[in-house]
DNA sequence: ATGAAAGCGCTAACAC
DNA sequence: GTGTTAGCGCTTTCAT
């Protein structure tokens, strides 16, 4: 049979299509008799009466829909926080989102963009897995928030994680243990990888806070992942031992797992000879490697929340200036003091 | 400016708005003439004109919208490869898709449920992250799919992974290498985690293909994570020179990550002394090991594009028999020859 | 306190 | 080859 349609109610409960809706929309508090509601909701409960959300959103112009258009957040295992964030806000209010990854293709990502639009939803969101600096797409509806990512115009609400913030926060922990020679390893240089110079802006600013001069021979690159961080940890321990590093802080999760493998190659224990702090708190890596790794946390939850909160128009936000979000540092196994100089 | 309308186009091409619906959605082929066809693109390209899927939709009774709800899969770092497949088959097909996570809660599930019918969704996608037998809940439609899980009375197609074979190859593999004293790693005992009792009926069968009888005390438990592989392996190397097994078999990468760190601890090198396989293929964990993990992959993506394609017609399925996907083992540097005998 | 009726933007018979 | 028209299922004035 037929879904029931709201004609259905109404002539079940021998009450017109209008008291129905006023009913089961809750407008009617005052204006339909209580007798009479509990006549329409009974109704409807009994012949399994569903509302039509098409039929409504043409009516009222309003989809109760986000649109959330990503490179590919949903099916990459980076930034699925940020998800469940804007998911758990939309949900809250009655919202549903629909989700796109366009894989980062500018013409995906175009028609993905004007499906969202001719769906009517209410609003948008712009996510990036990677913090980023990007051209604002065109198309976007003018309620469009950008999530993880800023429009080079910053014409738009966006909010990004405090990077910087972060870069001196991983760099003081290693400080208050008492290091002096920390190593940043850093990313491969590229512009699009705006975390990395913050990053690096960080840790410098936390040195210099501390009175500690850097040396440019401590901050080296790699791919970001195991491989990158293992290269790049190896080199640094070849330095002569008055200038090798004591302590690494590593851009990513990743990295610093492969600085952990070429700490143990070279016989070294972490952290009683090596002291190491990692970047993105990266689900199924930082707490389970071993010894489960000091890192810092990208705020993907609170990000997700933030822009979803925008986006249903709960919070106001300014284009112009994007959300700085901070970054806390999660303190687990892989810090400790500097080893004693081996000449003591 | 408002939005355009159909009837915008039709007035600024001279025609009426069934010459314009016709032309756009492409059934116009011979009904029109090309130059009345033309006439109406180029008004409609002139003012921005897009169309309101919800209008169609209302009309069609097709939302050209599958709804996609799972437990956590779109959250969390473990099975995203599914939703690419499944996204990228709709996307092929003009289809967009409305994702909910119902973190495993019932009465969000059912809310999830009644808002995606609601929308009237052509079809729906029932996914878990793992591997399990569900019971099919309430509300349903007809044309709802299971992915990575099967409805307890098998009332629907679904399809989740060969696990009983991949076990089988995992065995085999280390087999093949030599072993004959090989370890399985499992998880904890739990009916949910159909996994693991599969996995295990593939470890015993090529055991018993390959003529070697299965100790018992080579099949150990842990918890699911690095610790839990960790303590298992570490109870494992304890057992007598003759009895310990020379190769292990983990339930999952992040288990055998904690192999890893066992045989380190225990002074023993990964593949040399003790040859390891795990299984999920995880990404950013198994290839990133060092040595880097051979492993069974879970066909993620295929079993997301399967479930998709039964979801919009494109391929027949009968409920009653899940497909079962095969799970290709992916060979890295975890698996060696058995050492020498110490006797040797 | 409730009902009649218009109309959201589109498609698809059917008419010409 | 193109236009007229009647809805899809709902909400919301406006009447009563």
């Amino acid at each position: 049979m037929a879904r029931a349609r709201m004609a259905d109610v109404a002539s079940a409960a021998g009450v017109s299509t209008a008291t129905v809706s006023m009913v089961l929309s809750g407008a009617a508090s005052t204006r339909i008799s209580p007798e009479t509601q509990a006549r329409v909701r009974e109704a409807a409960e009994r012949i399994g009466y569903a509302p039509n959300s098409v039929a409504r959103s043409l009516r009222t112009q309003r989809t109760r829909t986000i649109g959330l258009i990503s490179d590919t957040i949903a099916t990459t295992p980076f930034a699925g926080r940020m998800l469940a964030g804007a998911n758990d806000v939309a949900r809250e209010h009655g919202y549903l989102v629909v989700l796109v990854d366009t894989d980062d293709d500018a013409e995906r990502e175009r028609q993905a963009i004007a499906a969202l639009v001719g769906q009517q939803v209410d609003a948008m969101i712009y996510a990036r897995m990677w913090h980023r600096v990007v051209p604002a797409p065109a198309g976007l509806p003018d309620s469009t928030v950008f999530l993880d990512c800023r429009p080079r115009d910053d014409s738009r609400p966006a909010t990004v994680p405090d990077e910087r913030d972060g870069g001196t926060a991983a760099t003081l922990e290693l400080i208050a243990a008492g290091h002096r020679r920390i190593a940043y390893v850093d990313a491969p240089e590229d512009n699009e990888v705006v975390a990395s110079g913050l990053r690096h802006e960080g840790y410098l600013s936390a040195l210099a806070g501390a009175g500690v001069t850097a040396d440019p021979l401590l901050h080296v690159r790699g791919t970001t992942d195991a491989s990158g961080g293992r290269a790049a940890t190896e080199a640094l321990l070849t330095l002569p031992a008055d200038r090798r590093p004591t302590a690494i802080f590593c851009f990513n999760d990743r990295m610093a797992m492969g600085a952990y493998a070429a700490a143990r190659r070279a016989g070294l224990e972490v952290p009683a000879d090596l002291s190491v702090v990692g970047y993105d708190d990266q689900q199924l890596v930082a707490a389970e490697l071993d010894p489960p790794l000091t890192t810092v946390a990208l705020p993907h939850y609170e990000m997700g929340r933030w822009a979803m909160e925008v986006a249903l128009g709960l919070r106001r936000a300014e284009a112009g200036v994007p959300l700085l979000m901070p970054c806390p540092i999660i303190r687990r196994d892989s810090v400790g003091p500097p080893p004693e100089p081996a000449s003591a």
